[in-house]
DNA sequence: ATGGAAAATGTAATCGATTACATCAAACTT
DNA sequence: AAGTTTGATGTAATCGATTACATTTTCCAT
């Protein structure tokens, strides 16, 4: 790493407010405002006045200056568990480019499924003032999450409980898991085994749709709840995968818990689909370096942060 | 995609200010400025009526109003060309961990290389009034890069040129890369082809890095500028591979570049790295998946973000 | 005890916008 | 032509904090 710092650091800006346009416009500034805020009637011989003294001026409106007095804030939450999964970092992309649209900013948050640190988090974006936020929340709050609960919006996304009454942006994980075994079933497999990661709503109606169909077809469901993190995945996989009578087929919850799995499979020099197949969530960059043999399911990501934007700015 | 849609939106919330909180502790509002602001003196007493009061009114401060008249924002910004980019993934995670700890809020903005959305980051930066900017400046930008145009701190990330009076957290890379074209020498490779991304200072750097490598070793140097994309990568590698003669090994100048070229490597079917080595940057999720025979050059991504707002805060 | 420095506190100005309200001119109605 | 509506504009209050300045209290040295 090649850190190079400087430490010259003056900063003196003649900063030009609303009076110093509406001076040199020789209009008030009430005139100034309403230009600029648009919607209400000004003459476009004012108008003109204006617009020209802002530019002259390079004038900005102070953000803060206009949140206090107006209280809208023009700026949006993203509070997910991290920002490293890939659906979220593709989430937030999607979030970003509606809101920069739109002029607004957005503020991101990780809490990292921690309800202490996810409280504080929420308790940022009400200080912030924020018109609005998409919220992947915890297990833990999202069994007594009420949206009456916060000063604004909330819109989640990935994860949700039936019966909550709330905006929610995400993937039928009950059927789309049941679907995916269905697929595995139909290929002849008999004794798939369900890695998922227990800490969140969604790995757990996954498993759910999975149970499902393996149900139907009047099989025995093999599961197993995991920290959804590469590592772990790696380390069950490994086991399940030595273990007699080795699974014919893992399916994981997550594209994290995927990854292990591919890595443990990798490890024990074990043939997709022949000795086991694999399946699982989430398109990622390298799921196309395991095929043939590795079954996903694709979230429409981006379609899914700008739906929940969408939502939260409707 | 799931979208649970519900349209209740009242929200009522008895706004409670500083003077209500001075009210009920029967001090001034100054005190209680004071109080949480830290700094002043305030008797002991004071400050427990104040944080009474405080916690039995559930009060918190006005952000804006805050800002307004102190003049400053408690909040950064990082302004990255695509937060899907792996490494700037990372670097915000770190960002975030940080400015969380630090009980500031984080904007983020993608420019996607493109001077004129940079140039509107940038502005709402400067109406944000942030407290400084991470920021990763596309190559337009950073040609013509000067501190002091901005009313805030900035902190290069990933990106520099020699001369700029700038603080900046990047890999060396010409050096970085020069190594890594002197191990496929070593290894016996005589006519690698380095693909690069040509949009970037970086991609360029760690041209010239390789570039210097091989005539160091008095060797022609065989080099192809792309976009950074992984599809725009395959293509080339594919083309590159067909062609007679084949290079015995193929550099890639980013992650992104490295994927379409281990794309396009399995689509021949060509063996690693008997036929064909492979090397580049950043040590992705995915890139033990197709070891032995891959090298890369991991950046200590994490610390390099923590580093860069390291520096903003200093 | 007393004068003076230091500490604690309060009052009111201030940050820079938006916006309620007042005012005035122009346009329209009958 | 008088009255009424509509539109454009300005004045001043306001948002909720911080902070300069004034004032009071405390504490200590003499």
């Amino acid at each position: 790493m090649n850190v190079i710092d400087f430490t010259t650091r003056e900063r003196r800006f003649a900063l030009v407010n609303i009076k110093d346009v509406a001076k040199r416009a020789g209009v008030s500034v009430a005139t100034v405002s309403r230009v600029l805020g648009g919607g209400s009637a000004v003459s476009e011989a004012a108008r003109e006045k204006v617009l020209e003294a802002v530019k002259a001026l390079g004038y900005r409106p102070d953000l803060a200056a206009r949140r206090l007095r107006s209280r809208v804030s023009s700026t949006i939450g993203l509070v997910v568990s991290d920002i490293r999964n890939a659906f979220f970092t593709e989430v937030s992309r999607a979030v970003e480019d509606v809101a920069f649209s739109r002029q607004l900013s957005v503020i991101l948050c990780n809490t990292d499924e921690d309800p202490e640190r996810e409280a504080s988090c929420l308790n940022l974006m009400r200080d912030e003032n924020v018109s609005g936020v998409i919220l992947s929340p915890s297990l833990s709050l999202l069994s007594r999450f009420r949206a009456e609960d916060y000063g604004f919006p909330v819109v989640l996304i990935d994860r949700y409980e039936r019966g909550i009454a709330a905006d929610a942006v995400l993937l039928d994980n009950f059927d789309a898991a049941s679907r995916l075994t269905g697929h595995l079933l139909e290929h002849g497999h008999r004794s798939p085994l369900f890695l998922y990661g227990a800490e969140s709503a969604t790995g757990r109606q996954r498993l759910e749709g999975h149970r499902a169909a393996m149900a139907a077809h009047g099989l025995p469901c093999r599961a197993e709840g995991i920290k959804p993190r590469v590592e772990q995945a790696r380390a069950a996989a490994l086991a399940a995968l030595q273990r007699d009578p080795r699974p014919d087929a893992i399916i994981a919850s997550s594209g994290l818990v995927l990854l292990g799995i591919v890595e443990a499979q990798r490890e024990l020099g074990l043939a997709v689909p022949d000795d086991v197949a694999l399946a699982g969530f989430d398109d990622l960059p390298w799921t196309r370096l395991v095929e043939p043999g590795l079954t996903v399911i694709a979230q429409p990501t981006y379609e899914m942060g700008q739906e929940a934007i969408g939502l939260l700015l409707q």
